[in-house]
DNA sequence: TATATTTATGACCGTAAGGTAACAAATTTG
DNA sequence: CAAATTTGTTACCTTACGGTCATAAATATA
């Protein structure tokens, strides 16, 4: 889209690229929240004007929720793609899980659970996309899961949903807790003990 | 020290009780967090005036710093109290965190994981008070645990602090998942089922 | 009653917030 | 080259923000 329509269009043509701007501003909101970001920073960061950001994104909360929508796809796109490494699910499993850790350790935090945190309850446009989210990846747990289970690689006597589900918790909680330890030691191993508790 | 002072002091008493303030301003904090909540919010729910809440609590961040103590004192006391009601360590450890759980559904997630994922990463006083806060339960739950295996109620192998650790985090979790859905049902066995899995 | 002391109130301050509009600059199209 | 169109830039607007201060009111003490 960026490219192409840039050189096409009439009128004066950009100085910045849509993608680009985004992460940057993506990068702001996930470390600063949305109430505790500024406009000025936006601009500042960004290097561009109130009036290019407003007529590029619109206003502040449109520019949120699509650099929401960005890191969703972004993070998803990244980390989804260590689950097909190895011919073993638990492998996959594991390795998808370490991938988020050392995201979330590497970033600290999420950008999701921020959000999920900050404004789901009183945004509601927030919280549906969270929502959505929420499910695409509940789902993709508990495909993984249940190939592990029928491959006997997970024994415990447990609905693969539910599982599914006590990962994510887990892995927000994750979220939140890497933004209150200077060692992350601690932290590292806990999703791996969970799995250990399995099987 | 408020009834008593009150009522000694000379110059013109007061015409409210600091912990009722104290409560309402941490009801609010913990509802929109520190930087969605303004002066005016804090003035027209505590019923007081600017000069009023900047003489008694300090400014906006120290009437923070106060709300968030308010808010650890009283909820562990709340919560504690159900781990000491039967003989079986077990059943305690249940009681705690079905306790927990109802809190945090009940109160739409918990104000340190608010402040934690908020406030942490910028601002050293909260960081230092969580940590604090988090050694303390961390010790508690290991407490809990360990006297659990040793009764043989937990029999899996796995360090007691590790599966605290695990549980802290899943608590977390479980403070920010709250946020997120409608039906609350899928979060209510997040807890259970860990414990499940360890025997 | 007079004084000292504390609180309550409302006015006030400077700044920063989000947002808008007018205008200049840079293109494509005719 | 001229017109149309889009972007970049600047100035501006209203409101809200956190915070302070002077003053009035209410009490204890002398």
């Amino acid at each position: 889209m960026s490219l192409v329509e840039q050189y096409k269009s009439v009128g004066r043509p950009r100085k910045f690229e849509e993608d680009r701007v985004l992460e940057t501003v993506m990068g702001l909101f996930w470390e600063k929240g949305y109430e505790g970001t500024s406009l000025k920073d936006l601009c500042s960061v960004t290097g561009l004007h109130k009036g290019s950001l407003y007529q590029a994104f619109g206003d502040k909360h449109q520019l949120f929720l699509k650099a929401l929508g960005y890191y969703m796809d972004q993070s998803f796109k990244d980390v989804a793609a260590s689950a097909y490494l190895y011919d073993s699910p638990m492998a996959n499993l594991r390795s998808l899980l370490d991938e988020i850790t050392a995201k979330c350790i590497e970033g600290d935090g999420c950008m999701i659970v921020n959000s999920l945190v900050e404004m789901a309850p009183h945004d509601p446009e927030v919280k549906q996309m969270i929502d959505q989210s929420y499910a695409m990846k509940q789902r993709f747990l508990t495909d993984l899961i249940d190939k592990a289970k029928r491959a006997g690689e997970i024994t415990i006597k447990q609905e693969p949903e539910r599982l599914a589900a006590v990962l994510m918790v887990t892995l927000a909680g994750l979220a939140a807790a890497v933004k209150g330890f200077s060692s992350t030691d601690s932290i590292k191993h806990v999703l791996e003990d969970v799995l250990a508790s399995w099987a």
